[in-house]
DNA sequence: CCTGGACAGTTGACACTCTCGACTAAATGG
DNA sequence: CCATTTAGTCGAGAGTGTCAACTGTCCAGG
């Protein structure tokens, strides 16, 4: 109930969104980090985010990164790296540790997911990942 | 990149679980609450939950959520009510401040996401709907 | 040059979230 | 009637998140 359009568009879409972070959260615990903690990882893994950028991607204020930042350098996940053309900029770099855990743990989230999806049609889910990408570019606007 | 079922289904549900949460978020700091409150006034909207209820349904401890009631309850947005059928269990009822706060909450959201899906074809929403509610039944197992 | 404004990260203060273990009170079932 | 279970609370402690104020660096315009 609640809702403008006709069909509760909204209401779908956080039931799925509670699902993701329940999902999300579990297996962050499991791995001995916050799901915060996680997310600033996977970053790191593509790129090395400086501190404005990681901000950015986790959508919080600066201020908040060098709190997170601490926490996952004293575990020795990941170091602080000087930018060679800017020496304002402080990148993350993930350790051979962080490596190892991030990729744990984006295997454990693609396992469950995968099993949680294995018993369906191919068609359905062939539909369903262009639809997603699709509302999510929607939302982003 | 990070995938194990060949799309990447994992990235597209967290791209777009990131975007929710962004909404989510900024919606309620607009409301000045916390997203986890604003769960909360939410689903006490339709039950009155007792505690162990709510922390169930928000996947917390529930000592969790004694301190969530308690900060709602000096704001009056909710009231701690007896159970009339088990001296134990305390219920979360809504004041008229926090159906109003709630509800202004609810019209927000759902106006902020029918704004971003205004322009999709009629067709691509009809398809998405069922797709997202199996998508969230999937991922519940 | 060199100075002022913009930008990157840090710090301290403060509120909120979240969990754990220990506790009280009430229900329940031998 | 007593043992156990269940509901909520409390205190301690770590993490998340924001804000305002600060330092250091970069990059113009004068």
């Amino acid at each position: 109930m609640a809702d403008t359009t006709g069909d509760d568009l909204t209401g779908a879409l956080i039931d799925l969104f509670r699902e993701v972070d329940a999902l999300f959260s579990a297996v962050s615990r499991r791995m001995g980090i916050t799901p915060q903690q996680a997310q600033l990882l996977c970053f790191a893994q593509h790129r090395q985010p400086s501190f404005g950028e990681a901000a950015t991607l986790l959508h919080c204020d600066k201020t908040n990164v060098t709190g997170l930042v601490d926490r996952l350098q004293r575990r020795g996940l990941l170091t602080r790296e000087a930018d060679p053309h800017d020496r304002r900029v402080t990148r993350v770099h993930l350790t051979a540790d962080g490596e190892e855990l991030t990729g744990d743990f984006q295997d454990a989230v693609d396992t469950a997911v995968a099993a949680r999806f294995a018993s369906w049609p191919a068609a359905d889910r062939a539909a369903l990942l262009p639809l997603l990408r699709a509302a999510t570019t929607a939302l982003r606007a």
